[in-house]
DNA sequence: CCGCGGGCCTGAGAGC
DNA sequence: TGCTCTCAGGCCCGCG
């Protein structure tokens, strides 16, 4: 599912039912996900108390008490079921992405709130991983990452800064996570196509000879925040995969103004033209020919 | 350093 | 209906 809105959805609708609570009892029905789960993945967590859920780009981060984080990633397609206690479940009764297919339910929490945090990821391009919280910061997952796109931090001078003289296009230096943290194909998108750029377009036009930002860093910049506002605001976005933790759809996908609408027209006001999809380092690529330049 | 292609997995949708 | 093919929001590696 999962760029940084979804990611932070399913963040605030675990928090409740993590924060403050223990691990009582953790099963792991399938170790083998992309990241193989951690040795004694169950007994590191059990009896440990989830000081804080936070989040760093895509990546949730459980801070656990017993000095490790649980650091987990949602992939492509996984998902977060919170549930209340131990009660039977029949078929059907969660609306999960594949219906009442439990068979891709990987690890389950049992959390000392009383709920049951179940997670759910049919093609284990997910991870879960627990790290020293010493080491963290200097982990190779977490070291390199660009600035969060929500934080102050992350401004025009910054972008600028990360893409000045760079020869790759716009949009391979926002999906990159180094540049900043969190976005991907959808984002990207969306936010070119608020700031009027094309995806094509040197990411080195965001900055100035001196390295100072151009105008459009600071469009570019304004856009990612907004969209991703937005976003979070509507849940997410669900194409597939996506769902809150209490198994309910997220909005923004009925608020895309180019992701999957190859062939409508173009949104912006007084643009006649109709947006177009073009593969771009694997992945197709939306966007308006006619008013992102 | 860079872009590209492929691999990791499964499922949905399109086309025949 | 059923088969095959393509594609999917992430990330990592190796190649040229």
């Amino acid at each position: 599912m999962p760029e940084l809105p979804e990611v932070e959805t399913v963040r605030r609708g675990l928090a409740p039912a993590m924060e403050g609570h223990r691990f009582v009892r953790v099963t792991a029905h399938r170790p083998d996900l992309r990241v193989p789960l951690p040795p004694r993945f169950a007994a590191r967590l059990e009896g440990s108390r989830v000081l804080a859920l936070r989040r760093r780009g895509k990546y949730l981060l459980a801070e656990l008490s017993s000095g490790e984080t649980l650091v987990m990633h949602l992939g492509m397609s996984g998902s977060f079921r919170v549930t209340r206690g131990r009660r039977k479940r029949t078929l059907g009764e969660f609306h999960h992405p594949r219906s009442e297919d439990r068979a891709h339910d990987h690890v389950v929490f049992l959390m000392s709130s009383g709920e049951a945090i179940t997670f759910n990821d049919p093609r284990r391009f997910g991870s879960m991983r627990l790290i020293p919280r010493a080491e963290l910061a200097e982990h190779p997952l977490m070291r390199g990452l660009g600035p969060e796109p929500l934080d102050d931090g992350f401004n025009a001078e910054a972008l600028a800064q990360a893409c000045a003289r760079k020869k790759t296009s716009l949009k391979a230096a926002l999906s990159d996570q180094r540049i900043v943290a969190g976005l991907g194909n959808i984002y990207v998108c969306e936010a070119l196509w608020r700031a009027h750029l094309s995806p094509m377009r040197s990411a080195s036009i965001l900055a100035s000879r001196s390295g100072a930002p151009t105008p459009r860093a600071h469009a570019l910049v304004a856009a990612i925040k907004e969209v991703l506002r937005d976003a979070i605001k509507a849940g997410g976005s669900s194409l597939r995969d996506h769902r809150r933790t209490d198994g309910e759809l997220g909005d923004f996908q009925h608020a895309f103004c180019v992701y999957d609408r190859e062939g409508e027209p173009c949104l912006t006001p007084g643009c006649k033209g109709s947006i177009r999809r073009k593969a771009q380092g694997g992945r197709s690529t939306y966007y308006c020919p006619a008013c992102q330049h």
